[in-house]
RNA sequence: CGCGGGGUGGAGCAGCCUGGUAGCUCGUCAGGCUCAUAACCUGAAGGCCGCGGGUUCAAAUCCCGCCCCCGCAACCA
């Protein structure tokens, strides 16, 4: 069974620029995707944009854009953000692709054939300002519509449906019957909870004369499909989906291959988008429920305990941060400062703190300190001699712990690993004293033994941070004189040649030095 | 009403699923080292792990009740 590890992150919505959440989630998958090709598996990571729909459409105007234009010009802020926090995707989704609109297309086909999709007509209370249906939800603490909805007026429309209710039931068994359907697994209570709410099918579809800026449903040229089944699509169209084979196992080599994935989303799109009407999409569409994705729903960054929000005018800019600190600075704060599927608060001081004690006074110095020690005494030459190090079981401890962390996701457990990893090194060292063994002719074999050990543990933890730091790792390497290619089993204790001449010392993670701006 | 999360030394957090000396980062105090990025190491002070019950030889961890904080319309991960 050779298949491909996919991980999709939610694609972002091109009605205005990336801030810290975005960057958050595809760091967080990136670091997840490093992680699976360092252990020599053929990884797909997919991500991208979502370019259709009203908000776009009014943004553009407001702009005096067409959506067309518009949207180009926030994806491109989307793409430029992920080169420079070194996101490396595999597949760039966007919705406008014309592939994408043709299995979206194929889809609504033939579920509309196989009769999960019929027309209907809705009658409701409607906003033209805000051209949308309002429900009792709106009104405010006297049962009115409040001033900001402008004009309301009752109006009947035709739309299409799909038959969410009619898979309840097997959506509820198949959450009974997967525990690990939804990471962490409060979130599959949460979500299973919702679905026992469940009533009413979805609307999927919106007039033209509403909302042109979509995909045209193919059995009807006057309305557009809305949000769901455009979006949500994308996790496997830009997969190579087929839509004109109805059963999964009909579906070329190259799509089932890829499938199923992990999918990383956030806390607010687990329910229902993802949780349950991308569930049931796919079971519609005839996916078996061993190939239905696991869900890997993560929290937010809060500012001061308070929601990140627009209105709110407290949106922390991620390129902000990545000039002022550097890209690897951001992604080990945002994924050391962090549990899985958790809030924490963002703050600038926690970066600079964490990058500084971590990355700057531990492991930084550490790498400065052994190499430098090396060239001191040894002409920056480790040899290898006789007797296991300490470090060597530590060493096996380590992997150990950071496989079980990473593999479960929880990628600050297996940062903390590394650093306390880094901490024993530096710890090793002052039992050691490398700089006493230097001065005594007769220890020479003991001083030899210590500097080789302190190379092979760098070396070590060079490959464990990598997913993380690919930039940082990469400099351990040259600084140690060895080949940045290798894989996670080289990780293990003994991968150093028995003797071995070291690079330059050149300090890495320089400290930040508290600035005033 | 309901759903979910959280309440752990001064600050921020992990641990809780799979009970067994309470851990990490920062901060404070004292000491050590000198290879190093004013970095590193050691030690100390500081906690009734929200409150009250229960289960158990043993509870931060499991069970019950209660209190407080946050999120659950939109912009939005």
């Amino acid at each position: 069974m050779s298949r491909i590890f996919t991980v999709t992150t939610a694609i972002d919505y091109t009605n205005s620029a990336p801030h810290i959440g975005h960057a958050y989630e595809k760091v967080l998958a990136d670091v997840i995707a490093r992680y699976h090709r360092l252990k020599g598996e053929e990884v797909f990571f997919l991500t991208g944009v979502d370019q259709h729909g009203q908000k776009v459409q009014q943004s553009a105007a407001k702009e005096g854009q067409s959506p067309a234009e518009f949207v180009k010009g926030v994806t491109q802020k989307f793409i430029d953000l992920w080169q420079k926090l070194d996101v490396k995707y595999d597949k760039w989704a966007e919705t406008i692709d014309p592939q994408h609109k043709r299995v979206v297309q194929g889809m609504l086909q033939r579920l509309f054939e196989e009769g999960e999709i019929y027309k209907d007509k809705q009658a409701g209370h409607y906003s033209i300002r805000q051209e949308q249906f309002l429900t009792d939800k709106e009104r405010d603490a006297n049962g009115e519509f409040g001033p900001e909805w402008g004009q309301v007026e009752f109006r009947e429309e035709e739309n299409y449906y799909f038959k969410l209710s009619k898979h309840k039931d097997w959506l509820l068994g198949y959450i009974d019957r997967r525990t690990d359907a939804i990471l962490p697994d409060f979130r599959q209570t949460e979500l299973r909870n919702a679905v026992e709410r469940l009533n009413g099918d979805l609307c999927i579809s919106r007039p033209k004369s509403r909302l042109d800026w979509g995909i045209e449903l193919p059995f009807d040229k006057d309305f557009v499909t809305y949000v769901w089944f455009d979006a949500l699509t994308n996790y496997i169209s830009f997969a190579g989906y087929d839509p004109s084979l109805s059963t999964f196992n009909s579906q070329p080599p190259t799509f089932r291959d890829k499938w199923p994935a992990l999918q990383i989303i956030g806390k607010d799109i687990l329910v229902p988008a993802h949780g349950i009407y991308w569930l049931i999409m796919l079971h519609a569409v005839g996916f078996p429920d061993e190939q239905i994705p696991q869900l890997l729903v993560h929290g937010w960054w809060n500012l001061g305990g308070a929601k990140m929000s627009k209105s709110a005018g407290n949106v922390v800019d991620p390129n902000v941060l990545a000039e002022k600190y550097g890209a690897e600075a951001l992604r080990y704060y945002l994924m050391s400062d962090i549990a899985t599927g958790n809030d924490a608060d963002f703050s600038e001081e926690r970066l600079v703190a964490r990058y500084n004690s971590d990355l700057a006074n531990s492991l930084g110095n550490l790498v400065n300190r052994t190499l430098n020690m090396a060239h001191r005494y040894r002409d920056g030459v480790v040899k290898h001699r006789g007797g296991d190090s300490p470090l060597a079981a530590q060493s096996r401890d380590l992997v150990q712990r950071y496989e079980r962390a990473m593999s479960s996701f929880q990628i600050q457990a297996a940062i903390a690993s590394v650093t306390d990893f880094a901490t024993t090194c530096n710890t090793y060292i002052e039992m050691a004293a490398p700089w006493k063994l230097a001065k005594d002719a007769e220890r020479a074999d003991t001083l030899d033994h210590t500097l080789f050990a302190l190379a092979e543990a760098l070396r070590i933890i060079a490959i464990l941070v990598s997913p993380i730091l690919p930039v940082g790792a990469r400099g351990i390497m040259y600084q140690l004189n060895l080949s940045p290619d290798y894989s996670f089993a080289d990780a293990a204790w003994g991968g150093l040649p028995q003797e071995h001449r070291l690079g330059k010392p050149v300090p890495l993670f320089p400290r930040i030095e508290a600035s005033d701006d």
